[in-house]
DNA sequence: GGTATATACATAGCGCACTATATAGTATTG
DNA sequence: CAATACTATATAGTGCGCTATGTATATACC
Protein backbone atom coordinates (compact mmCIF):
# COMPACT_ATOMS: atom_id res chain seq x y z
CA UNK A 1 0.00 0.00 0.00
CA UNK A 2 1.29 3.71 -0.95
CA UNK A 3 1.01 6.69 1.33
CA UNK A 4 -1.61 9.34 -0.23
CA UNK A 5 0.31 12.57 0.83
CA UNK A 6 -3.03 14.24 -0.16
CA UNK A 7 -4.88 12.99 2.92
CA UNK A 8 -2.35 13.10 5.53
CA UNK A 9 -3.18 15.45 8.15
CA UNK A 10 0.83 15.73 9.19
CA UNK A 11 2.01 16.48 5.45
CA UNK A 12 -0.95 18.49 5.06
CA UNK A 13 -0.12 20.70 8.42
CA UNK A 14 3.52 20.50 7.18
CA UNK A 15 3.11 22.37 3.86
CA UNK A 16 0.32 24.92 5.86
CA UNK A 17 3.12 25.90 8.07
CA UNK A 18 5.78 26.06 5.66
CA UNK A 19 3.47 28.61 3.55
CA UNK A 20 2.40 30.29 6.45
CA UNK A 21 6.23 30.80 7.46
CA UNK A 22 7.33 31.90 4.05
CA UNK A 23 4.39 34.46 3.85
CA UNK A 24 5.20 36.10 7.04
CA UNK A 25 8.87 36.17 6.68
CA UNK A 26 7.70 37.84 3.47
CA UNK A 27 5.67 40.18 5.34
CA UNK A 28 8.29 40.80 8.43
CA UNK A 29 11.23 41.02 6.42
CA UNK A 30 10.94 44.94 6.03
CA UNK A 31 10.81 45.09 10.03
CA UNK A 32 14.23 42.98 9.96
CA UNK A 33 12.24 40.52 11.65
CA UNK A 34 12.41 36.48 11.26
CA UNK A 35 9.17 34.85 12.25
CA UNK A 36 10.22 32.70 15.57
CA UNK A 37 11.73 36.53 16.28
CA UNK A 38 8.46 37.67 15.92
CA UNK A 39 6.98 35.24 18.70
CA UNK A 40 9.94 36.32 21.30
CA UNK A 41 9.02 39.85 20.55
CA UNK A 42 5.19 39.54 20.99
CA UNK A 43 5.97 37.40 24.31
CA UNK A 44 8.57 40.17 26.13
CA UNK A 45 6.11 43.04 24.94
CA UNK A 46 3.84 41.52 27.45
CA UNK A 47 6.27 39.98 29.81
CA UNK A 48 9.66 41.46 29.33
CA UNK A 49 12.54 40.57 31.25
CA UNK A 50 12.20 36.54 31.02
CA UNK A 51 14.48 34.06 31.38
CA UNK A 52 16.12 32.30 28.39
CA UNK A 53 14.38 29.09 29.99
CA UNK A 54 11.04 30.65 30.92
CA UNK A 55 11.08 32.12 27.09
CA UNK A 56 11.58 28.28 25.79
CA UNK A 57 8.78 27.07 28.13
CA UNK A 58 6.48 30.09 27.06
CA UNK A 59 6.91 29.31 23.53
CA UNK A 60 7.59 25.62 23.39
CA UNK A 61 11.09 25.25 21.81
CA UNK A 62 13.83 23.70 23.44
CA UNK A 63 16.43 25.57 25.24
CA UNK A 64 19.26 25.32 22.45
CA UNK A 65 16.49 26.58 20.43
CA UNK A 66 15.90 29.85 22.05
CA UNK A 67 19.58 30.14 22.84
CA UNK A 68 20.20 30.36 19.04
CA UNK A 69 17.46 32.59 18.10
CA UNK A 70 17.77 35.10 21.25
CA UNK A 71 21.33 35.06 19.94
CA UNK A 72 20.64 36.14 16.98
CA UNK A 73 18.07 38.58 18.55
CA UNK A 74 20.82 40.30 19.98
CA UNK A 75 22.87 39.97 17.08
CA UNK A 76 20.34 42.62 15.51
CA UNK A 77 19.93 45.18 18.48
CA UNK A 78 16.42 43.35 18.95
CA UNK A 79 17.32 42.11 22.65
CA UNK A 80 19.29 42.61 25.58
CA UNK A 81 21.30 40.60 27.96
CA UNK A 82 21.24 41.88 31.53
CA UNK A 83 22.30 39.84 34.55
CA UNK A 84 19.78 38.34 36.90
CA UNK A 85 19.35 39.87 39.92
CA UNK A 86 19.78 36.89 41.87
CA UNK A 87 21.44 33.75 39.96
CA UNK A 88 24.47 34.47 38.25
CA UNK A 89 23.93 31.66 35.86
CA UNK A 90 21.19 33.56 34.47
CA UNK A 91 20.01 36.69 32.21
CA UNK A 92 17.03 38.83 31.39
CA UNK A 93 16.12 39.57 28.47
CA UNK A 94 15.10 43.00 27.65
CA UNK A 95 13.77 44.06 24.72
CA UNK A 96 15.58 46.90 23.47
CA UNK A 97 13.07 50.54 22.20
CA UNK A 98 13.87 49.90 18.47
CA UNK A 99 12.21 46.20 18.81
CA UNK A 100 9.40 47.94 20.64
CA UNK A 101 8.47 49.63 18.13
CA UNK A 102 8.49 47.27 15.56
CA UNK A 103 5.32 45.60 17.66
CA UNK A 104 2.52 47.20 16.11
CA UNK A 105 3.28 46.44 12.77
CA UNK A 106 4.65 42.80 13.11
CA UNK A 107 1.08 42.11 14.79
CA UNK A 108 -0.61 43.23 12.15
CA UNK A 109 1.09 41.75 9.56
CA UNK A 110 1.14 38.52 11.72
CA UNK A 111 -3.00 38.82 12.14
CA UNK A 112 -3.06 39.50 8.35
CA UNK A 113 -1.45 36.19 7.10
CA UNK A 114 -3.03 34.26 9.59
CA UNK A 115 -6.38 35.90 8.06
CA UNK A 116 -4.93 35.04 4.82
CA UNK A 117 -5.37 31.18 5.95
CA UNK A 118 -8.33 31.17 7.16
CA UNK A 119 -10.11 32.24 4.31
CA UNK A 120 -9.39 29.32 2.33
CA UNK A 121 -12.64 28.20 4.19
CA UNK A 122 -16.10 29.83 4.20
CA UNK A 123 -16.40 32.11 7.37
CA UNK A 124 -19.05 29.62 9.01
CA UNK A 125 -16.11 27.23 9.36
CA UNK A 126 -13.31 28.91 10.67
CA UNK A 127 -14.36 29.17 13.78
CA UNK A 128 -14.49 25.37 14.22
CA UNK A 129 -10.94 24.64 12.06
CA UNK A 130 -9.38 26.77 14.44
CA UNK A 131 -10.79 24.76 17.43
CA UNK A 132 -10.27 21.32 15.77
CA UNK A 133 -6.35 22.51 15.10
CA UNK A 134 -6.22 23.55 18.71
CA UNK A 135 -7.42 19.92 20.15
CA UNK A 136 -5.25 17.89 17.47
CA UNK A 137 -2.39 19.82 19.11
CA UNK A 138 -3.21 19.33 22.84
CA UNK A 139 -4.35 15.40 21.91
CA UNK A 140 -0.58 14.89 20.44
CA UNK A 141 0.81 17.04 23.23
CA UNK A 142 -0.86 14.60 25.49
CA UNK A 143 0.14 11.45 24.12
CA UNK A 144 3.78 12.91 24.33
CA UNK A 145 3.51 12.86 27.85
CA UNK A 146 2.03 9.19 28.12
CA UNK A 147 4.73 7.46 25.49
CA UNK A 148 3.23 4.48 24.94
CA UNK A 149 2.90 4.43 21.11
CA UNK B 1 -2.99 44.61 20.45
CA UNK B 2 -1.24 41.45 21.65
CA UNK B 3 -0.71 38.61 19.66
CA UNK B 4 -2.72 35.19 20.27
CA UNK B 5 -1.07 32.33 19.36
CA UNK B 6 -3.64 29.95 20.65
CA UNK B 7 -6.27 31.26 17.71
CA UNK B 8 -3.82 31.43 15.14
CA UNK B 9 -3.48 29.00 12.28
CA UNK B 10 -0.22 29.42 11.12
CA UNK B 11 1.17 28.87 14.85
CA UNK B 12 -1.22 25.82 15.63
CA UNK B 13 0.04 24.12 12.19
CA UNK B 14 3.77 25.09 12.63
CA UNK B 15 2.99 23.37 16.12
CA UNK B 16 1.33 20.62 14.85
CA UNK B 17 4.17 19.62 12.14
CA UNK B 18 6.89 20.12 14.53
CA UNK B 19 5.33 17.70 16.67
CA UNK B 20 4.12 15.09 13.92
CA UNK B 21 7.37 15.67 12.22
CA UNK B 22 9.17 14.35 15.57
CA UNK B 23 7.11 11.40 16.64
CA UNK B 24 7.41 10.19 12.81
CA UNK B 25 11.38 11.06 13.02
CA UNK B 26 11.18 8.49 16.28
CA UNK B 27 8.88 5.88 14.54
CA UNK B 28 11.60 6.07 11.21
CA UNK B 29 14.88 6.44 12.92
CA UNK B 30 14.87 2.42 13.59
CA UNK B 31 14.76 1.82 9.66
CA UNK B 32 17.33 4.15 9.05
CA UNK B 33 14.95 7.18 7.52
CA UNK B 34 14.31 10.59 7.92
CA UNK B 35 10.75 12.28 7.51
CA UNK B 36 11.87 13.53 4.21
CA UNK B 37 13.56 11.10 3.14
CA UNK B 38 10.59 8.66 3.23
CA UNK B 39 8.10 10.93 1.48
CA UNK B 40 11.04 10.52 -1.47
CA UNK B 41 11.24 6.85 -0.59
CA UNK B 42 7.48 6.28 -1.12
CA UNK B 43 7.17 8.70 -4.11
CA UNK B 44 10.59 6.48 -6.08
CA UNK B 45 8.09 3.35 -4.71
CA UNK B 46 5.38 3.93 -6.82
CA UNK B 47 7.64 5.65 -9.89
CA UNK B 48 11.06 4.92 -9.85
CA UNK B 49 13.47 6.64 -11.90
CA UNK B 50 12.89 10.57 -11.76
CA UNK B 51 15.14 13.31 -12.20
CA UNK B 52 15.82 15.47 -8.97
CA UNK B 53 14.08 18.40 -11.07
CA UNK B 54 10.80 15.81 -11.14
CA UNK B 55 10.53 14.61 -7.41
CA UNK B 56 11.51 18.28 -6.36
CA UNK B 57 8.33 19.21 -8.45
CA UNK B 58 6.43 16.11 -7.25
CA UNK B 59 7.05 17.13 -3.32
CA UNK B 60 6.65 20.59 -3.45
CA UNK B 61 10.31 21.77 -2.27
CA UNK B 62 12.57 23.33 -4.07
CA UNK B 63 15.15 21.73 -6.13
CA UNK B 64 17.83 22.30 -3.80
CA UNK B 65 16.38 21.43 -1.00
CA UNK B 66 15.69 18.38 -2.73
CA UNK B 67 19.49 18.13 -3.75
CA UNK B 68 20.25 17.97 -0.47
CA UNK B 69 17.81 15.57 0.92
CA UNK B 70 18.60 12.95 -2.26
CA UNK B 71 22.80 13.22 -1.19
CA UNK B 72 21.42 12.73 2.17
CA UNK B 73 19.84 9.38 0.65
CA UNK B 74 22.77 8.51 -1.44
CA UNK B 75 25.17 8.80 1.35
CA UNK B 76 22.92 6.41 3.33
CA UNK B 77 22.44 4.04 -0.01
CA UNK B 78 18.90 3.96 -0.32
CA UNK B 79 19.18 5.78 -3.63
CA UNK B 80 21.67 5.59 -6.62
CA UNK B 81 22.57 8.38 -9.30
CA UNK B 82 22.38 7.01 -12.83
CA UNK B 83 23.18 8.87 -15.92
CA UNK B 84 19.93 10.47 -18.09
CA UNK B 85 19.74 8.53 -21.13
CA UNK B 86 19.47 11.70 -22.97
CA UNK B 87 20.09 14.69 -21.25
CA UNK B 88 23.80 14.65 -20.13
CA UNK B 89 22.81 17.36 -17.25
CA UNK B 90 20.72 15.13 -15.27
CA UNK B 91 20.64 12.11 -13.85
CA UNK B 92 17.85 9.47 -13.04
CA UNK B 93 17.25 8.43 -9.02
CA UNK B 94 17.01 5.01 -8.55
CA UNK B 95 15.77 3.40 -5.42
CA UNK B 96 18.44 0.66 -3.95
CA UNK B 97 16.84 -2.87 -3.12
CA UNK B 98 17.43 -2.05 0.75
CA UNK B 99 15.58 1.25 0.40
CA UNK B 100 12.48 -0.44 -1.30
CA UNK B 101 12.36 -3.14 1.53
CA UNK B 102 11.74 -0.69 3.99
CA UNK B 103 8.25 0.93 2.48
CA UNK B 104 5.89 -1.37 4.02
CA UNK B 105 7.06 -0.97 7.23
CA UNK B 106 7.63 3.36 6.98
CA UNK B 107 4.50 3.35 5.77
CA UNK B 108 2.86 1.77 8.30
CA UNK B 109 4.47 3.89 10.81
CA UNK B 110 3.42 6.93 8.90
CA UNK B 111 -0.06 5.62 8.71
CA UNK B 112 -0.17 5.02 12.47
CA UNK B 113 1.05 9.14 12.95
CA UNK B 114 -1.25 10.40 11.25
CA UNK B 115 -3.88 8.24 12.74
CA UNK B 116 -2.48 9.76 15.61
CA UNK B 117 -3.26 13.21 14.87
CA UNK B 118 -6.76 12.69 13.88
CA UNK B 119 -7.58 10.72 16.88
CA UNK B 120 -7.60 13.80 18.61
CA UNK B 121 -11.13 14.57 17.25
CA UNK B 122 -14.12 12.85 17.42
CA UNK B 123 -14.54 10.45 14.34
CA UNK B 124 -17.63 12.10 13.07
CA UNK B 125 -15.47 15.14 12.43
CA UNK B 126 -12.22 13.96 11.37
CA UNK B 127 -12.82 13.74 7.42
CA UNK B 128 -14.00 17.67 8.13
CA UNK B 129 -10.99 18.65 9.22
CA UNK B 130 -8.94 16.55 6.50
CA UNK B 131 -10.71 18.88 3.77
CA UNK B 132 -10.33 21.82 5.68
CA UNK B 133 -6.83 21.54 5.89
CA UNK B 134 -6.76 20.53 2.22
CA UNK B 135 -8.89 23.39 1.57
CA UNK B 136 -6.46 26.20 3.51
CA UNK B 137 -3.31 24.83 1.87
CA UNK B 138 -4.46 25.34 -1.53
CA UNK B 139 -6.02 28.40 -0.97
CA UNK B 140 -3.05 29.46 0.42
CA UNK B 141 -0.92 27.94 -2.91
CA UNK B 142 -3.12 30.16 -5.17
CA UNK B 143 -2.84 33.10 -3.58
CA UNK B 144 1.07 33.02 -4.12
CA UNK B 145 0.47 32.37 -7.59
CA UNK B 146 -1.52 36.03 -7.98
CA UNK B 147 0.83 37.93 -4.89
CA UNK B 148 -1.22 41.05 -5.01
CA UNK B 149 -1.46 40.79 -0.84
C1' DG C 1 31.46 22.39 54.76
C1' DG C 2 32.02 19.45 51.05
C1' DT C 3 30.12 16.29 47.73
C1' DA C 4 26.24 15.16 44.80
C1' DT C 5 22.49 16.65 42.17
C1' DA C 6 19.83 20.30 39.75
C1' DT C 7 19.56 24.08 36.85
C1' DA C 8 20.88 27.90 33.37
C1' DC C 9 23.10 28.69 29.48
C1' DA C 10 26.30 27.82 25.50
C1' DT C 11 27.97 25.10 21.75
C1' DA C 12 28.44 21.48 18.30
C1' DG C 13 26.31 18.85 14.94
C1' DC C 14 22.32 17.36 12.19
C1' DG C 15 17.83 17.72 9.26
C1' DC C 16 15.37 20.26 6.16
C1' DA C 17 13.37 24.33 4.51
C1' DC C 18 14.73 28.71 1.94
C1' DT C 19 17.39 32.18 -1.49
C1' DA C 20 21.10 33.23 -4.42
C1' DT C 21 24.62 31.92 -7.33
C1' DA C 22 27.80 29.05 -10.13
C1' DT C 23 28.54 25.52 -13.68
C1' DA C 24 27.49 22.53 -17.21
C1' DG C 25 24.75 21.07 -20.87
C1' DT C 26 20.70 21.88 -24.14
C1' DA C 27 17.86 24.60 -27.19
C1' DT C 28 16.81 28.59 -29.81
C1' DT C 29 17.62 31.97 -32.86
C1' DG C 30 19.65 35.65 -35.59
C1' DC D 1 27.22 28.33 -36.61
C1' DA D 2 27.93 31.44 -32.88
C1' DA D 3 25.74 33.96 -29.42
C1' DT D 4 21.86 33.83 -26.34
C1' DA D 5 18.67 31.92 -23.42
C1' DC D 6 17.01 28.26 -20.82
C1' DT D 7 17.40 24.08 -17.87
C1' DA D 8 19.53 20.60 -14.52
C1' DT D 9 22.27 20.24 -10.78
C1' DA D 10 25.48 21.76 -7.15
C1' DT D 11 27.01 24.75 -3.46
C1' DA D 12 27.15 28.47 -0.05
C1' DG D 13 24.82 30.77 3.45
C1' DT D 14 20.75 31.45 6.67
C1' DG D 15 16.82 30.27 9.84
C1' DC D 16 15.07 27.34 13.12
C1' DG D 17 13.87 23.04 14.92
C1' DC D 18 16.18 18.94 17.38
C1' DT D 19 19.66 16.04 20.57
C1' DA D 20 23.76 15.70 23.15
C1' DT D 21 27.22 17.60 25.81
C1' DG D 22 30.09 20.97 28.43
C1' DT D 23 30.55 24.63 32.04
C1' DA D 24 29.21 27.44 35.69
C1' DT D 25 26.35 28.26 39.44
C1' DA D 26 22.82 26.86 42.97
C1' DT D 27 20.76 23.79 46.04
C1' DA D 28 20.44 19.70 48.98
C1' DC D 29 22.05 16.50 52.03
C1' DC D 30 25.06 13.95 54.77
Amino acid sequence: MSFDRTRSAGVLASELARIYGAELQRRLAPLGLSPAQFLVLSELCTDDGQTQRALALRLGVEQATMANTLARMERDLLVARTPHPDDRRSQIMVLTAAARALEPAAVAAAVEVNQAVIEGLPRAERELFLSMLGRVVSGMRDRDDEPDG
